[in-house]
RNA sequence: GCCGAGUUGGCGGAAUGGUAGACGCGACGGUCUCAAAAACCGUUGUCCGAAAGGGCGUGCGGGUUCGAGUCCCGCACUCGGCACCA
């Protein structure tokens, strides 16, 4: 039983308490709802209106509908985007503002396993659930433009996007994507031929369909990936971590030759690279992508193997250093080690390079099974560096020189050509490895004093000639270019540039996500299905997980869920050739299949005929100047999908622009990462987590109890005992002031503290604009129609000044402290004239909306303040009346004067020279140089 | 190792090269109250001083400047990304 007596019952009260912000909160979504406030109209289609004034195109990182439920860090920002969208419709532009759900995904297929009941279901409860907790926010979004991932026609347009892509090639002369018929003309009019030279018309139908499909955007091939026997699912390259391990599960990642969907994104790897330049994002997110595609220009350098009559390509960076490169490594899985391995070690061999095994084949043999059962962590975590002699010599192109091939694990098979040309005195791993086998070292370039070791450096080449080739003296660049050119004239190779980026692999043995469009028929080769036949949709299993093994289990094999389903897999169609048996691709597509088109979805998000009118995507995404990207104005998220998310939607997209579905080449002109909001945990004695709530601070120290507990910070989360929900902040204080609290805490972009206490400050805040305009006794207005002081309306200029600043620079929190200011100022001089209370209730209003609308209307205004012009400044009343004036004697504030700010320089540096605590300072020494800066600054060096 | 971001009161954070610490939390003092809460008013970097005023202060060491949190050079530490990538 609990007795409460709060001042919201008392009738006679009209505080601005949590209990009021509620009631007024809900009855102005109510109204927004109604009156279908924040409706965007399109320029054609079944959303077409008026679109007047310029467009803005906001974006959140669509959010996944976890069962868990959200805590205060989660619509950090979402608030942010809705303050941009109610502020940019304020200033009359048409805001795009919309949130769907990325809804495909592990954590539903989990909860299916262990319940029985389909993803669907508990996928759809969780939306319902999260739009309740997300509507109470206020956001401003276009209800008719949400969407879910799963939906079946989002489903259809993934698949269809899906579709072009596989008809698709990369054009590396026009550099660009074309669809695959005119790759299928060109080869039938003779105009290209088959890499191997063969002609067109003498190659048998599968042969033509085989060639037709190695060349497409999106292919199956057999080629190393990463297999997660504990999820039962291959995975790509994004989706493991540094330890080799899944990055959902944490579990190991075994590097397996399988047949897969990959998608080309390689071919994208230059222009995904350079238009980093042309869009409008954090530079941390562009070195991300620029690190993860890492591209390296170089040169592709020829050794030959006269015993074997074979040859072997290396990558290098450092052409120059080409006279150093004592011997070769290859990886141990390349494809030329069985070429290269002799019958007996040669005369001489060191014993060091023999591992102590009687033939090289057999030495090989064991160093390539040691090599393939590590893990990929294994590998990192044992850098010594070992390797065994293959028993040939390569010829270095340069000076002739026969030097030994070995392989080793420190050469990786799948960067560059794997295999690469020895250099210990330029690189530390070479250095190491030449330091262990006992290999000559010979350095290229001159090192300055004192370095020992390798030398990676700049510096002129020495001992770099021989024949017709002479780099001495020449700095790296220059004898990059000598060396290349020389490479080229002699046919031993060429400059070249490489990438780390791999393609991208796309499929996955999960049953809740997208299935193929494909089926293949009796050849086994893949055909899309045709258009009128999406979506192809998921059937209805008994059994929703894939078979899974023991994490550690390298040698299992992916077995997806879709493959039990034979009524389904197995499928009679017409593909225009009468009605055939075809089987059905049973993998389904990773879940950033969904993410990596959707911002095309909110532009026209019914339409049937297309994934959006050419109309409503040229106006929403269409490049704002000629030769500009185009793209969302504004996406916000975290920097979490740097190189996932991020990378896979601006591929996508430029294939659809490739092709001519859309006008835009990025996805995102705009990209902003906000922060994350961490929390306080305590641990007790016995290091168990205590709820964060219940822990008090007293004598510099934290307890739980009476016991004493150890802070630490981090993530909010149920096992850390620290989750805040914004529920419990509505309850406590309303949304306006949860909203405003966030959007003060700091600069967007920086991560900080949670702290329930501080969000008081942002109430009373609040509830200090309320007093000023509603009685709190009577609850009648208390505003006039006095006219404004001049330091009233100095104050009030200069905030509608400085908060439009920040505004658009997306600066919350200091817009939010000078909104403080101004209303600490009425509150002092006890104005609460109409004249300076309605620019402060518009100002506030992206803030605080539901406040501000109340208030808009107690002021006797009916309709909404959302496209109430934003407050103008006036710059008459920008100039104070006075000025501090701060005097420096030798860089230090020895005094301040009050002086008009039009005073002339020479009034001012006499005013400061009289100024009693400066004549002080000055002590009678000679005044050497005055530098005044009016009105604010005199500075005086004696 | 490479790349990127950062380091300011007890705490979150402000500061176009020009008064360091706006605004908020907390703390302290006061008004109101029988009392408390709420609200309101005031103080709050630190040291010396009764005060006036002064010394010292933006991770550390230098430099440029009349003047540096801000610009330059070097270093330390924290966080993030990549990593045996040739």
């Amino acid at each position: 039983m609990r007795v409460v007596s709060t001042p919201e019952e008392t009738p006679t009260s009209y505080r601005y308490t949590s209990a009021l912000a509620g009631e007024i909160e809900s009855r102005w979504q109510e109204r927004w709802d109604a009156e279908g406030s924040f409706e965007a109209p399109n320029p054609v289609g079944d959303l077409a209106g008026d679109v007047a004034g310029d467009k803005y195109f906001i974006m959140d990182m669509f959010p996944y509908p976890s069962g868990a439920g959200l805590h205060v860090g989660h619509p950090l920002g979402y608030i942010a985007t809705d303050v941009v969208g109610r502020y940019r419709r304020m200033l009359g532009d048409n805001v795009l503002h919309a949130l769907g759900y990325d809804a495909f995904g592990l954590p539903a297929e989990i909860h299916a396993v262990q319940t029985g009941e389909h993803p669907r279901t508990n996928t759809l409860a969780n939306i319902t659930n999260m739009r309740r907790q997300l509507r109470r926010l206020g956001l401003a979004h276009d209800p008719r433009r949400s969407f879910a991932t799963i939906d079946p026609d989002f489903v259809r347009w993934t698949q269809w996007i899906f579709v072009q892509i596989f008809e698709s090639w990369y054009d590396e002369d026009q550099q660009k994507a074309r669809p695959i018929s005119e790759l299928r003309a060109e080869f039938e009019s003779g105009a290209r031929t088959a890499p191997d030279g063969a002609a067109w018309d003498d190659l048998a139908p599968l042969e033509r369909r085989i060639l037709i499909d190695s060349r497409r955007l999106a292919y199956v091939d057999e080629s190393p990936v990463n297999w997660c026997p504990g999820l039962g699912t291959v995975l790509a390259n994004e989706e493991v971590t540094a330890e080799g391990r899944s990055e959902r599960g944490n579990f190991p990642v075994f590097t397996r030759n399988l047949r897969q969907w990959k998608m080309r994104i390689t071919a994208y790897s230059d222009r995904l690279i350079d238009d980093l330049e042309r869009v409008d994002w954090p530079e941390s997110v562009k070195n991300m992508q620029r690190n993860w595609i890492g591209r390296s220009h170089g040169a592709r350098v020829r050794f030959d193997v006269p015993t074997a009559g074979a040859s072997f390509d290396v990558f290098t960076t450092r052409p120059d250093t080409l006279f150093g490169a004592t011997y070769a490594v290859l990886a141990p899985e390349h494809e030329l080690v069985s070429a290269l391995v002799t019958d007996e070690w040669p005369e001489g061999t060191p014993r060091a390079w023999t591992n102590g095994v009687p033939t090289p084949a057999e030495a090989v043999a064991a160093y390539r099974a040691v090599a393939a059962a590590k893990t990929d962590l294994e590998r990192q975590e044992h850098k010594d560096k070992t390797g065994v002699f293959t028993g040939s010599y390569a010829i270095n192109p340069v000076n002739g020189e026969e030097i030994p091939v070995f392989i080793a694990d420190y050469v990786l098979t799948g960067y560059g050509t794997g295999a690469i040309m020895a250099v210990p005195g330029g690189d530390q791993r070479d250095w190491e490895f030449a330091e262990a086998y006992g290999l000559p070292i010979i350095r290229t370039v001159e090192a300055p004093e004192g370095v020992e070791g390798a030398y990676p450096g700049e510096g002129p080449a020495v001992n770099s000639a021989h024949g017709d080739l002479d780099i001495n003296g020449l700095a790296v660049d220059a004898a990059k270019t000598a060396v290349i050119e020389w490479l080229q004239q002699h046919g031993a190779g060429e400059g070249t540039t490489t990438y780390r980026l791999r393609d991208w692999l796309f499929s996955r043995q999960r049953y809740w996500g997208e299935p193929f469009p494909i089926v293949y028929d009796e050849s086994d080769q893949p055909i899309a299905v045709p258009d009128h036949l999406l979506p192809v949709e998921l059937p209805d299993v008994p059994d929703y997980s894939p078979k899974t093994y023991e994490p550690d289990d390298a040698d299992s094999t992916p077995e997806p869920p879709l493959a039990r389903a034979d009524d389904w897999v197995h499928v009679t169609l017409d593909l225009g050739n009468g009605p055939r048996r075809y089987r059905r691709e049973t993998n389904t597509m990773p879940n950033w299949a969904g993410s990596s088109w959707y911002e095309l979805r909110y532009t026209d998000p019914h339409n049937t005929e297309a994934v959006s009118d050419p109309e409503n995507e040229r106006y929403w995404l269409g490049p704002r100047s000629p030769g500009g990207t185009g793209g969302v104005d504004l996406y916000v998220g975290g920097v979490e999908h740097a190189v996932l998310h991020l990378l896979y939607a601006r591929f996508w997209h430029k294939v659809l622009f490739d092709l001519g579905h859309v006008s835009s080449e990025e996805p995102f002109h705009r990209l902003f990462n906000q922060g994350y909001i961490q929390a306080y945990a305590y641990r007790d004695e016995r290091e168990v987590y205590v709820p964060a709530d219940e822990v008090e601070e007293r004598d510099g120290g934290y307890w739980h109890h009476d016991k004493p507990v150890t802070r630490e910070y981090g993530k909010m989360g149920k096992s850390l005992k620290n989750v805040v929900t914004p529920d419990d902040m509505y309850e406590a204080y309303g949304a306006d002031t949860f909203r405003v609290y966030e959007m003060s805490m700091g600069p967007l972009d920086v991560s900080r503290p949670w702290e329930t206490r501080a969000v008081v400050g942002s109430q009373r805040f609040l509830q200090r604009v309320w007093r000023l305009l509603v009685d709190e006794d009577t609850g009648d207005l208390r505003v006039d129609d006095a006219e404004l002081d001049a330091g009233t309306l100095h104050v009030l200029h200069t905030t509608i000044d400085g908060v439009r600043v920040d505004m658009q620079h997306m600066r919350f929190n200091t817009a939010i402290a000078k909104l403080i200011e101004l209303t600490n100022h009425l509150t002092k001089v006890g104005v609460s004239s109409r004249a300076a209370v309605e620019p402060l209730v518009l100002m506030l209003a992206p803030l605080a909306p539901h406040l501000a609308e109340e208030l808009w209307s107690r002021l006797g205004h009916e309709q909404s303040l959302i496209r109430e012009p934003y407050p103008v400044v006036d710059p008459a009343h920008l100039a104070a009346a006075s000025v501090t004036c701060v005097i420096q004697v030798l860089g230090k504030v020895r005094g301040k004067i009050e002086v008009s700010p039009d005073v002339s320089d020479d009034e001012l540096t006499a005013l400061a020279l009289a100024e009693p605590n400066v004549v002080k300072s000055i002590d009678g020494r000679e005044i050497r140089k005055v530098i005044v800066r009016a009105p604010k600054l005199v500075s005086i060096v004696v």
